[in-house]
RNA sequence: GGGCCUGUAACUCAGCGGUAGAGUACCUGCCUUUUAAGCAGGGAGUCGAUGAUUCGAAUUCAUCCAGGCUCACCA
């Protein structure tokens, strides 16, 4: 028998042993009259009054003393110390405690008290098992000093970890913070554009047709309409549909899936926020950007000066601004305005830059700006003016014809979000997807399909707007300072056992 | 996919050619104010997998599996 099995099978003997005692080690109801952080609100009280209390939570030490012990009781609000005498408990409590293990959820009546060593603690004189752990917690100590938490044995195997993430969050509360903070994150996104009235919308995940990103897609089968369907890459093109139809703002968070690489920044599932409001251009999505960020950076830590890795990410408004070929000129010193495809093709080649040979300038400007200008952008920056020929969706600029109406956010080198004066010509936009088309026959695997129903949706007419997408997965890395997505990810994708 | 590193008890790790170890967890005993409780005793492992070398392999070598970092690819 191996070791995990016999720790199992004592638990079941105690499982067993229980019953023959007459305590159902799953009971049906449990009742807890406090939180344990309330108890530590105002704990002097309580032990002047002599309240009576009820708390529940999972035990995560266990000390005995003879006839006296301690147990630590952890709810989700806090932890507390429980004092068990074998002349104050009822009955066959004391037995009960005796058969206690860590991880088993507890119902604990008594009162408050101070121990010889000053710990307030709840006195028992009546313990109720709430839930029998059948599988021994991998063994986390701690200690305060200071204030600050020593660990011993902490569990920290990043792989099991991820794979069974309820061990993580129970033995690493501060990976449950992450988790908490994502969710203020999602939240606040929410807040903000609720106010603003955002409609929150939901479109297909399954899809006929993929598109709205360059990326390649999930495919799986539909078995009663025998057919296949894409999981989708984005929600663009049934946001811009609703827009046709008639709402003005609607914004969307959910899953996108795109069928790459995985590595710290790419999960093949990730979450993005995409939202399209009419009647803007880009000008609204860049005060929506650093609106939203900043407010919600405001809102979680009360300064907007937050700290990634060792630098100061300082994300008050207003967040520069700059064109994509400016900052290739300040970082590179070349002025590549004029497009000419031979000067790029050499530069690139001088500068050991692989390209695609079906390549335009357009692409080679944006491989240059990736090498030499993305990582160097620390602190908020819009990049503005995309070259037309790698921005398929969006609105031609106004004063040249090789640009159009985009902007990427960069902080700390990396990319947060994507906007557009949304393209709204029907005939123009047929021309660039069925370029799209072309290019993916050339072998451009990522390249935009042509969807006739989203070209027959713009025919009817789609009111100017301006749309966005940002990340949440990434943006949830900068607020709680990770470098791997998949601390931010609950359930990441790992290969198979 | 390339390079580097890692895989030993439930957890954290040591051992790196000669009988598989420690602390914690678990079990037994003692202990009526402990808190990483303590003391004494005990059980617990296909040393990631498969081959090879060797009298002998956790240890050396090869291949594979899994993970991490990094580069490439990719938004």
């Amino acid at each position: 028998m191996d070791n995990e099995s016999q720790l199992i099978k004592q638990r079941r003997e105690k499982y067993d042993k229980l019953l023959a005692m007459g305590i159902d080690p799953y009971p049906l109801r449990s009742e807890r009259t406090h939180c344990i952080m309330s108890l530590w609100e105002n704990e002097k009280d309580f032990v002047e009054k002599e309240q009576e209390v009820s708390v529940t939570g999972r035990i995560n030490a266990k000390r005995r003393q003879g006839k006296i012990g301690f147990l630590n009781l952890q709810d989700s609000t806090g932890r507390v110390q429980i004092f068990v005498r074998n002349d104050t408990v009822l009955d066959d409590n004391y037995e009960l405690f005796k058969l206690l293990d860590l991880g088993d959820f507890l119902q604990v009546d008594g009162k408050m008290i101070r121990t010889q060593t000053g710990e307030y603690s709840v006195l028992a004189s009546k313990l109720t098992l709430l839930a029998k752990n059948m599988r021994p917690i991998p063994t986390v100590k701690e200690k305060e000093v200071d204030g600050k938490i020593i660990r011993y044995d902490e569990f920290s195997d990043i792989e099991i970890r991820y794979r069974k993430r309820y061990l993580d969050l129970l033995l690493n509360p501060e990976h449950k913070k992450v988790f908490e903070t994502r969710s203020r994150i999602i939240q606040g996104m929410r807040d903000y554009l609720n106010k603003r009235a955002f409609l929150e919308v939901e479109t297909p995940i399954l899809q006929p047709l993929y598109g709205g990103a360059n990326a390649r897609p999930f495919i799986t089968h539909h078995n009663t309409l025998d057919m296949d369907l894409y999981l989708r890459i984005a929600t663009e093109l049934y946001l811009k549909r609703l827009v046709v139809g008639g709402f003005e703002r609607v914004y969307e968070i959910g899953k996108n899936f795109r069928n790459e690489g995985m590595d710290r920044t790419h999960n093949p599932e990730f979450t993005a926020l995409e939202v399209y409001q009419a009647y803007t251009d880009l000008d609204g999505m860049i005060d929506i950007t650093e609106g939203m960020i900043s407010t919600i950076a405001q809102d979680l830590f009360g300064t907007q000066k937050i700290d990634f890795q060792g630098t100061e990410i300082n994300l008050e408004r207003p967040w520069r601004k700059a064109s994509m070929l400016e900052l290739v000129k300040e970082h590179t010193g070349e002025d590549f305005s004029n497009f000419d495809l031979d000067r790029l093709k050499a530069f690139c080649k001088a500068k050991n830059i692989e390209v695609d040979p079906h390549a335009g300038p357009g692409k080679l400007i944006a491989e240059i700006f990736d090498t030499f200008v993305e990582d160097k952008l620390i602190q908020p920056t819009f990049v503005i003016d995309y070259p037309l020929e790698i921005s398929p969706l969006a609105k031609n600029h106004p004063d040249n014809p090789n640009l159009v109406e985009r902007f990427e956010v960069f902080i700390n080198g990396a990319e947060y979000g994507n906007a557009f004066t949304e393209l709204n010509n029907p005939i123009e936009q047929r021309k660039r997807l069925e370029h799209q088309a072309k290019m993916r026959e050339m072998g451009d695997d990522e390249a935009n399909v042509v969807d006739e129903d989203f070209l027959e949706a713009l025919d009817y007419g789609m009111p100017p707007m301006g749309g966005l997408g940002i990340g949440i997965d990434r943006l949830v890395m900068l607020l709680t300072n990770n470098v791997s997505i998949k601390e931010v990810i609950l359930f990441p994708q790992m290969k198979p056992e």
